[in-house]
RNA sequence: GUGAGCGUAGCCCAGUGGUUUAAGGCGCCAGGUUGUGGCCCUGGAGAUCGUGGGUUCAAAUCCCACCGUUCACCCCA
């Protein structure tokens, strides 16, 4: 038998409700801020990712799906979501526009990883950036935007933290400083800090070990080194945050792992902090336009994985709307009465009512019990005796009433039962 | 990529001191009214016990490999 591939998933008919509800509020928060939906391929050029995955080329080899076409190009399945945006804003010359450029986005993600709870092959990322203006306004807005997205979906008990990792100017100073503090402390470095060193020294800050720990914990802080537009810029986005209200917590150890971020990042997970548990994260990246081959440009925005947010509205027993079930049921006794059963479908479903007709040769008792676990409020019954006399019996299924009506003024029935309701 | 746990019908699972018709619940189908659901009762269908190999007279049960899944690391959404 076939399977799903390893870390995808079907989302099936009852989970649907879910990602209506979740995609829904994303979209009326993108419309309430003026964000613009762009939709780009699931599949990129390849080497488009490699600025936006951690550890550059070693990790795009490893963690991403690539493919040869035909041609020989190599293509690679959508990373995250950030990149191919900024690959549309320079490809459709949307720098023409007056700046900032205000874009949202929604879609599957892929990274080949090893599976597990809230970490998967195939995931759904929405996003939204905010590219050509550095005014740290624009990151407040971006993390504003973040809660509200959170508390409208009805999730409580979650934090932002808040960093600034400075720019091209001050981060190398930085790093510099940090690698002199780890020097000295090396042979106590775990395997993976002994890589980190090397390769992405900003990552030695959030090792989970304890040892690791205690050298995180003197090493010198970023915001000491901040040079000082960062520095400035930084003072203002907290200036905005406070003025809008938004809580946060500075955390001068939250770094985020890709290279392309500049000056503010923040990440949004539930207090109870463990593996999986962020929920989305963003920051501004004012090098990454410029290393995709244009022209220096600022930008700043977030992203949040569906499953994630799905997985809490879970744990945290949010309600969500039903989605909505057909009006009616149909149901026949024999050929005749089918005849006249599907007919019927057909024309109400012309006049816009949603209904579902019998099929197969079940008892009616079956078809009743069909009826009753789809949820559907009103049955249609059609026999011998109602093709005769050109009507239907119409059985509301909660009071368990029955009324005989003509044939033609069925769809009349529902209209009115639907103003009156 | 590393370490650990798990894998019995569509779903939840009993059964692992070796020999069972592999049990139960949910769901599904049918019957209990000749044309009527939800509750109840009765019956039925549905499992090569993840896959492959090995040990044995005998394996769902023991061993190995692979696959899948879960948890942690890693990484991130």
């Amino acid at each position: 038998m076939y399977k799903a591939p390893r870390g995808t998933s079907d989302i099936l008919p009852q989970e649907q409700a879910y990602w209506k509800y979740v995609e829904e509020k994303a979209a009326s928060l993108c419309q309430l801020y003026g964000y613009q939906l762009l939709t780009t391929p699931i599949f990129e050029d390849s080497h488009l990712f490699a600025p936006t995955v951690a550890g550059g080329q070693i990790a795009v080899d490893k963690e991403m799906y690539i493919f040869e076409d035909r041609s020989g190009q190599k293509l690679a399945l959508r990373a995250e979501g950030t990149a191919p945006v900024c690959r549309a804003y320079l490809e459709h010359g949307l720098f023409n526009l007056p700046q900032p450029v205000k874009l949202y986005y929604i879609g599957p993600a892929f990274r080949y990883e090893r599976p597990q709870a809230g970490r998967y092959r195939q995931h759904h990322q929405f996003g939204y950036e905010a590219i050509g203006d550095a005014d740290p306004a624009l990151d407040a807005e971006v993390i504003e935007m973040a809660r509200r997205f959170f508390l409208s979906l009805g999730l409580s008990g979650f934090s932002c933290q808040l960093n600034s990792i400075g720019c091209n100017l001050c981060q190398p100073k930085y790093i510099e400083a940090l690698r002199r503090h780890y020097a000295s402390y090396t042979a106590w470095l775990c395997p993976d800090c002994k890589a980190r060193l090397l390769r992405n020294p900003l990552r030695l800050l959030d090792c989970k070990k304890a040892s690791c720990q205690k050298i995180a914990e003197t090493a010198p802080r970023i915001t000491d080194y901040l040079c000082s537009e960062c520095q400035a810029h930084f003072q203002s986005v907290q200036q905005y945050l406070e003025a809008l209200g938004i809580p946060f917590q500075l955390n001068y150890r939250l770094v985020r792992g890709l290279d392309y971020y500049t000056r503010t990042v923040f990440e949004v997970g539930p207090r109870e902090e463990g593996a999986q548990s962020a929920l989305g994260g963003g920051g501004r990246y004012d090098n990454l336009i410029e290393q995709l081959g244009g022209k220096p440009t600022p930008a700043v925005g977030f992203a949040a994985g569906i499953e994630r947010i799905i997985l809490n509205l879970k744990r945290q027993k949010i309600a969500i709307p039903a989605l909505s079930k057909p009006t009616a049921f149909i149901a026949y006794l024999g050929e005749v009465a089918k005849i006249r059963a599907i007919k019927l479908a057909s024309e109400l479903r012309q006049s816009g009512i949603a209904v579902i007709a019998a099929a197969g040769d079940k008892s009616l008792k079956g078809q009743l019990r069909q009826a009753n676990s789809l949820g559907i409020d009103n049955a249609l019954l059609i026999g011998k005796a109602e093709v005769e006399s050109q009507t239907v019996i119409l059985r509301d299924m909660k009071s368990g009433e029955q009324k005989v009506i003509p044939l033609a003024e069925v769809a009349a029935a529902f209209n009115r039962k639907q103003k009156s309701g």
